[in-house]
DNA sequence: AACAAAATTAAAAAAATTTTGAAATTAGTA
DNA sequence: TACTAATTTCAAAATTTTTTTAATTTTGTT
């Protein structure tokens, strides 16, 4: 069981720097990943559902505001910018490319997390914990949810918006096996009255559309549901 | 014959600013005139040709960020911003509004001098050719937002106000879906409280004049909303 | 084998989109 | 101002696509 409110990743360089902020953090119920290079935070943000990004601007290797750009192609995660003073041409930066916040360094640490807090009461105010990413990828599937679309090895898949979102939720969380019940109240929302089966109709033409391997994303839990796993 | 290089508008409550700003851009063959408030600076906009706006993000009555924005709806003007160190929020507001840079007062008039040289350097290095944000080039496709033009190789089409916003903002995010909810924001604005499937009708007409493949361009997601796409 | 759960079908129902046309609004011009 | 033309909005019919239902078959469990 989960004993944390948010998970946020640090991209920061600096060894003291991660260090006050994990410790500040932790005490208030935050999960901290950190990262010490740009490319590897994005790789992390790719496959794990984080609530919050404290992102150096500068960083050796790729900048911070490559970093900022990057990923906003891909989701909404919030960001908050740490950097020099002087260097106001990359904050700037990153601030056009969507970051959402930023803190001067050297800084204060209890400023950072009521600043990180301030942005995850916004941004989260209504439904907790909704997913940033718009892009998920698996070995031979990519599910893109800014686009609509499915590729398995490149190829493109036509699903229903039934479909599609079934795909989303199941995948949202692989391995995570889903009751019916579960399925209906994301997909279908509270207020769906009709049989549950239907969501067993639903798997079938989805698993039909993923082509011959199907079985090997969407399993059945004998007596429970439905979930995936590559 | 004018006697000055360039010609900035200084939009400040505080006398003391203005003053300090004045004399040192004056001495290097800036042209400046001043407001005291936001409302009178968009005039002045409208029926000068300034080359650099400096804004103060605290301004009395209309906020600075508003001034901000309602510059950027009709032109590409170089703006910069200055604010008290506390006013983070609508600095980044103003930033993200289209701002080209921020000074946090108080500042030191030389550095404000710099900035502005070359931000000017920048901008206008191509002799004014600097409106490449209202072009967009695909294959085939050329919208031009400043002329409100499309040309689909070569031939002018002729498209209606709405007709025009709705492609310049489908195109503005090429392959991603937006909701008629999202596009209703963008194109008609937030206070638009009439028929969502109004949408429907424009992109009908839009289609019809993008000729036989605008199915190329405009494509329906199915229960989502529609997209742009080559 | 007997039971329960899940998969498969095909047809019916519902929902979303396109098309059409006409009314209402807005802009342009004499 | 009044007239005309253009644009936008609204509403309803036609079409297309998706979703649901329900009956049947298959599969898994004890």
């Amino acid at each position: 069981m989960s004993n944390y409110k948010y998970k946020a990743l640090i991209i920061d360089n600096e060894d003291k720097v991660i260090e006050i902020i994990r410790d500040y953090f932790q005490k208030e119920d935050f999960k901290i990943i950190c990262e010490k290079f740009g490319k590897k935070g994005i790789e992390q943000i790719k496959n794990k559902n984080f609530d919050l990004v404290i992102l150096d601007i500068d960083l050796p290797g790729m900048k911070g505001w490559e970093v900022c750009k990057k990923i906003r192609e891909n989701s909404d995660l919030p960001i908050i910018i740490l950097s020099k003073k002087s260097n106001d041409r990359d904050k700037i930066k990153g601030i056009k490319l969507g970051a959402d916040d930023y803190i001067t360094k050297p800084f204060n640490p209890e400023e950072v997390l009521v600043r990180a807090k301030s942005i995850l009461k916004r941004v989260y105010k209504n439904n907790y914990k909704y997913d940033n990413n718009h892009i998920k990828e698996f070995p031979h599937l990519i599910i893109n949810n800014k686009e609509k679309k499915v590729k398995i090895d490149g190829n493109l898949i036509d699903l229903t918006p039934k479909e599609f979102d079934l795909l989303w939720t199941l995948s949202s969380n692989p391995k995570k096996v889903f009751s019916r019940d579960n399925l209906v109240k994301k997909v279908w929302g509270y207020d769906y009255f009709g049989d549950i089966r239907t969501v067993d109709t639903h798997i079938k033409s989805l698993r039909k559309k993923l082509g011959e391997n199907a079985g090997n994303y969407i399993k059945t839990v004998w007596g429970v549901g439905y979930k995936f796993e590559i």
